[in-house]
DNA sequence: ATGCGAAGTCGTCATTAAGA
DNA sequence: TCTTAATGACGACTTCGCAT
């Protein structure tokens, strides 16, 4: 795991594929609806409002992902670092025990 | 310079778990 | 039971590093 927070790159624009369309008006209560006409705008406006929630709901997904990985690796990192002085405090004592019962 | 494979990023769909 | 947010899986795309 490389650029935790990498430049952006050019990378995101690639998709005009959704943002909001402009005028979204709240539709009208599902009461008012009636021709099918109507009834298409309203099922494009709620696909379009779910793609979208799902999008950032996928972005917030990943980066929190990537926030435990990196604090796993924190762990690792110090668990290391402990273990390391803790073989070098042994080695140190059986050294002393050694010379002791000599 | 360019072609290529690996790795990273994104949006979408399908599924699941939790709350109303 | 229905709704919705979270997440895994997948395909499309970009970026990077290396060999030629």
């Amino acid at each position: 795991m490389a650029a935790a927070t990498g430049d952006m790159p050019t990378y995101q624009i690639r998709a005009p594929t959704t943002a909001l369309p402009q005028g979204v008006v709240m539709a009208a209560s599902p009461g008012s609806l009636h021709s099918p006409q109507q009834l298409a705008e309203e099922a494009t406006r709620k696909r379009e409002l779910r793609l979208m929630k799902n999008r950032e709901a996928a972005r917030e997904c990943r980066r929190k992902k990537k926030e435990y990985v990196k604090c796993l690796e924190n762990r690792v990192a110090v668990l290391e670092s402990q273990n390391k002085t803790l073989i070098e405090e042994l080695k140190a004592l059986k050294d002393l025990y050694c010379h002791k019962a000599e």
